[in-house]
DNA sequence: GTAGGGTTAG
């Protein structure tokens, strides 16, 4: 743990405190003392508080010595604590109690219960707190299963677990996702009269939308009280983790209604659910309608809402909620900055992300994975390597998404040999074993430099079965690179892994039309016929003043949708006059709706850029967000775009960042 | 003057 400003401050003049005590201290203020050196979590104080203690003659006073027994537990020394509780004679249940609950919280179960064992055979009976330390303790480290038994054990040996007792017992039980326990001590809690009790309930609601299990959850809710805002809390919470997040919005809807006193945890939850259902325009609206209602947003929903603001690159909404958390002193929290770097990055203000990445006080491994991803995506190799070195020269391990970051980073701006390198060393140097991730980003390097051959071949060598990601990573190489055989194998596993998804058909029938083979586009084409397959719609974001804006491909409900397309298919002729001829090879893409489009019109992507070029003044960057890869025929109409008007254009899409500037492209037409 | 302590949002 990285210790705030703030803390150590105070832990510093804790030691000024000390080291001004008159000797021999008073033997009352001794106890209150340590209980500060254990709130500050500060061993050196616990230590030198120790020694003035030793030296006066008062290390035998039993209260003393069970305040420096706790102290030293809470500093996290069980060594130290174990040595004073060793030296005590005699032992009351207060340091038994302590020393337990300091093994359990450290996860030495069998240590814990030996000792639980020891102080009963020293004739010393445990009571109430000693079962519920040791409870907490086992909850802390995560030992759902001794938490459950211990529970049934203290009932057992005549002890009635109270409400806390259970409701301590839960979360470790929900977090192992073991829901025979929890059903266990619900049926413990239902014996002994406390499932009704509000905290039990909204542990019990917790456990079982964590444990994936919706319906037993919505019956614990319906047959308990039904105002209490936790237990509210918890079942939108658990709907919106259970992918149910219609229901979580009519639920959170009917509270509301209802007149219920919904609090920032309400709040958060609904703006949480909707960002991680893809309902990001919902999450901005939760979140504005949360502060006309008076709800004051806190440092936990500020992480939360940024990602849907990332998502659909509003950038304008970021910078606000970036402002607000300055207001009101979240800035320095490691969750706010991060999710801060992050939404810069995928605005495509990476310079931004950087300068906030630099101001943040502490960052953690999540801080450091968002702003390589940030350059990962935006195809910036040397930047990422550079932060990488930085990060290993820092005392921040890498994971294994910093590794996904840094080779994706490599496969992207084709660095070959670079990307090969960290992938033979990353067990060894960072102790990162390469999962599926890892291979597909290989495979995508490979296959980016036109080993294709070397790409499958390393799928075959994978200790694991390969998924969808790796064969379409091997697919798109294959379109790129024309490569029509391994392209059909490529593609057979797709279709059997996800038979569902339109676009593997489509990147198939394109390997086909580069090459002229109509037979096979046909087939193709008849094929998702039959399955009555359609692609995806196309949908792009653009943020104008501070509005988002969402285009439909096809959709003509924009209210400017005249003057778009008129704007567009006057570029078409500009375009056609200057030699523009629109490519074949992507005729697929739009089996469904060919008639509907024109050459330049009906993309989303397309419409976006219309929408920016009649909205903004000439100059003034445009960015894009798509929810699909950008399809060839919009990537080198945008091309044109960015050198006829003069404009610089940021595409997002599923994959990275295309930053368009005079009539080329960041990515190098390889994407 | 010494031991345990509830639920919900990352």
């Amino acid at each position: 743990m990285v210790p705030s400003p703030t803390v150590s401050c105070r832990s510093s003049s804790l030691l000024l405190f000390i080291r001004s005590l008159p000797l021999p201290p008073d033997p009352f203020l001794l106890p209150s003392t340590f209980k500060a050196c254990a709130a500050l979590r500060s061993l050196r104080s616990a230590r030198q508080l120790h020694c003035i203690a030793a030296v006066s003659g008062l290390s035998s006073d039993p209260f003393v010595q069970s305040a420096l027994v706790h102290a030293y537990l809470k500093c996290d020394s069980l060594r130290d604590a174990h040595r004073v509780f060793d030296r005590m004679a005699p032992r009351t249940v207060v340091p038994w109690s302590a020393i337990i609950a300091g093994y359990a919280a450290a996860g030495r179960v069998h240590q814990s219960i030996n000792l639980l064992h020891d102080m009963q055979t020293a004739g010393v009976p445990p009571n109430l707190i000693t079962w519920n330390g040791l409870i907490a303790g086992f909850n802390r480290s995560g030992c759902s299963r001794q938490t459950a038994l211990m529970l049934r054990r203290m009932h057992a040996e005549g002890f009635l677990p109270d409400a806390a007792s259970i409701s301590s017992a839960l979360p470790s039980v929900a977090d192992a996702e073991d829901v025979r326990l929890g059903g266990q001590i619900h049926g413990c809690s239902i014996k002994i009269g406390w499932q009704t009790d509000a905290c039990v309930v909204s542990a019990l609601i917790d456990m079982y939308g964590k444990c994936g299990c919706a319906t037993e959850m919505a019956r614990v809710f319906d047959e308990t009280a039904q105002t209490d805002v936790p237990s509210a809390n918890a079942l939108v919470a658990g709907l919106s983790r259970n992918g149910l997040a219609a229901d979580a919005l009519r639920a959170f809807r009917r509270f509301r209604d209802r007149g219920m006193a919904l609090n920032v945890v309400s709040w958060t939850s609904i703006v949480t659910c909707c960002a991680q259902n893809g309902r990001d325009m919902e999450a901005l609206e939760l979140f504005r309608e949360m502060q006309v209602v008076g709800i004051e947003p806190n440092s936990v929903t500020i992480p939360c809402v940024l990602p849907a603001f990332a998502n659909i690159a509003a950038l304008m909404h970021g910078r606000s909620t970036h402002c607000f958390s300055l207001r009101k002193g979240f800035i320095g929290d490691v969750y706010v900055g991060s999710a801060l770097v992050d939404m810069y990055a995928k605005c495509g203000r990476i310079k931004d992300a950087r300068t906030m990445f630099d101001a943040m006080p502490v960052r953690n491994v999540v801080s450091w994975n968002a702003m390589l991803g940030g350059y990962s995506m935006h195809g910036k190799a040397a930047e990422c390597i550079e932060l990488f070195e930085l990060m290993q020269r820092s005392k921040e391990k890498p994971d294994f998404i910093t590794l996904t970051c840094v080779l994706s980073a490599c496969a992207q701006a084709g660095r070959t040999k670079e990307g090969q390198l960290y992938f033979d060393r990353m067990y060894q140097e960072y102790g990162v074993v390469p999962r599926m991730e890892h291979y597909a980003c290989m495979v995508n390097l490979l296959g980016r430099a036109g080993k294709l051959r070397e790409a499958y071949d390393l799928i075959e060598q994978m200790p694991m079965e390969a998924d969808a990601c790796i064969w379409g990573a091997l697919l798109s190489s294959c379109r790129v690179y024309g490569n029509v055989s391994l392209g059909e194998t490529a593609a057979e596993k797709l279709f059997e892994l996800e038979p569902g998804n339109a676009g593997n058909y489509v990147l198939l029938s394109n390997i086909y039309a580069a090459k002229g083979m109509w037979d096979g586009v046909d087939k193709i084409r008849g094929a998702m016929r039959s399955m009555g397959l359609r692609k995806d719609p196309g949908c792009s974001w653009t943020e104008i003043k501070d509005k988002v804006h969402m285009l439909l491909a096809g959709d003509n409900s924009h209210p400017q949708m005249k003057q778009i397309t008129e704007r567009l298919e006057k570029l078409a002729v500009e375009m056609r006059r200057l030699g523009y001829l629109p490519s074949t090879d992507f005729v697929l893409q739009d089996v469904e709706d060919q008639e509907k489009e024109h050459i330049l019109c009906g993309h989303s992507e397309k419409l976006a850029v219309g929408l920016g070029l009649i909205s903004t003044s000439p100059g003034t960057p445009l960015r894009v967000i798509k929810n699909l890869r950008i399809c060839g025929d919009c990537h080198a109409a945008i091309k044109f775009v960015s050198r006829f008007e003069g404009r610089e254009i940021l595409v997002r899409d599923t994959n990275r960042f295309h930053h368009f500037k005079d009539g080329a492209c960041s990515c190098g037409d390889y994407w």
